[in-house]
DNA sequence: TATCAGCGATGAGAATACGCATAATTTCAA
DNA sequence: TTGAAATTATGCGTATTCTCATCGCTGATA
């Protein structure tokens, strides 16, 4: 599995090159679009990883001209740039997906998964946390085998708590991750989401996946593999010294 | 990792530049507000830092400028403004961290870090002490392989107190890691969270790790290390020298 | 040892965040 | 245009956390 990264800044690279070596891809590094140009014409890729601010190209021209000399290679964009304008033009010219700066590893590790699934197919796209599984590319949901019918904020949801598992997500990432930052609701509409989720997980006996950090946000974990780890009769994540148990809708 | 300064005071900041260009970062200077939003035209940066005081533009303008065309990049202020006004304004246009000048190199460092912290993905979230663990990621903390529930402010402390292992850490270090200068209570709430924060982690075992250094502050130690080694007390806390007594709670 | 400032502990009221039902609005297909 | 589904907004009861006042105690200093 094969991946060209194009971005003019070793050092944040670096470390996903990192990871993603590790991951057993074979990762080649340019700093300007020329450089990936020929490149390309050279050899085929499984993946195409870009920043939009490249020194001699600007981003989409460097995508677009890929596309326009036959190169179906997905394309990932990084770029610091939220707003829909520019992540439009980028897809587009033709990109595959659009991850914004900072970015997370492990997210971009999903979000790369995804993206070459398909050429060697065997890879694991899918991304599981206890009996929950999501598929990013078909978008399905599924627990204990069923498929779960979820609205697209609803599936928005979870997928940033599955790409993101273990971490606390406020409800400020939520929005940016449904809305990209315009035309943003309230932030109330973040819980009854989760409500919903909630409810839907549950009918099918995914109890206490999702879980409320006080005054900072949600988290996704499998509550049976935390609950192993503590005995009596500590909550799912959160055991409590005194008394109160972390609440858990439901 | 890429970082963006503008200011105009170029000696102060060069200091700056010069230990973050150690720390592997890649450092851009300008001295205007107007070169910055063109940098920022071309290029992603994964942090910018800016004073409030640019010649051709307010700060908070600059910062707003930048969030509405939708520029996600974390926004570092440094100023030696020290007035909650000027922070609230700063917070609202959407800055993610301020810091007063004169600014502490250490802490800024720090605070760099962690803005920064997310791209430079899965490398070792935790933090230890004895039988204590911290994830800062999950803002989950265990002790003995107990997990503890925390609210948020307790979180915090035990954070700070983690992040600076062995070093006598003042109240006011606290309120500011806490609030962050803005509407501050008075400083004794800090000892009532000490003291609900010491009394969950006895709950498990973890005695004796908080010390009250009178006077001063507290310090976080494992006691089965410290018994052995309380004599590199050297560092800048504890200009008593040996008689200084630490008091714990009991 | 007397004195005083700093600290530990507690509990109650205030402030805040959350869960969820429900209502209003928008979207979209027929 | 109409109706159903999805999305967004609102409101309220409740859970949780924060803050403060207070009191008794501890350690520093002379």
């Amino acid at each position: 599995m094969r991946i060209l990264i194009a971005d003019s800044d070793s050092v944040a690279v670096g470390h996903l090159i990192k990871v993603l070596g590790k991951s057993s891809y074979t990762v080649d590094h340019v700093k300007t679009a020329d450089e990936a140009l020929n490149l390309f014409k050279h050899y085929d890729y499984d993946l195409f990883i870009t920043e939009l601010g490249l020194t001699d190209l600007p981003g989409e021209e460097l995508i677009r001209q890929l596309r326009r000399s036959r190169v179906s290679t997905p394309i990932m964009v990084l770029s610091s740039r939220t707003d829909s304008q520019t992540k439009v033009a980028a897809f587009s010219a033709g990109a595959d997906d659009y991850v914004t700066k900072p970015f997370d590893i492990s997210e971009a590790q999903a979000r790369i998964q995804a993206l070459t699934r398909r050429a060697y197919g065997i890879s694991e796209p899918r991304l599981r946390v206890g009996p929950l599984e999501l598929d990013l590319e078909s978008r399905m949901v599924s627990v204990n085998g069923h498929f779960l019918h979820l609205t697209s904020k609803e599936y928005a949801i979870l997928e940033l708590l599955l790409l993101r598992k273990g971490a606390v997500l406020t409800k400020d990432m939520f929005l940016n991750h449904l809305y990209g930052g315009i035309d943003e609701p309230e932030m109330k509409i973040i819980d009854v989401f989760i409500c919903k989720l909630r409810r839907k997980l549950q009918r099918f006996g995914a109890e206490h996946m999702i879980t409320t950090v006080w005054g900072r946000g949600y988290i996704l974990q499998d509550p049976a593999a935390t609950s192993a780890a503590s005995h009596h009769s500590t909550t799912q994540s959160f055991p409590d010294g005194p008394s109160a148990p972390l609440r858990q809708a439901g």
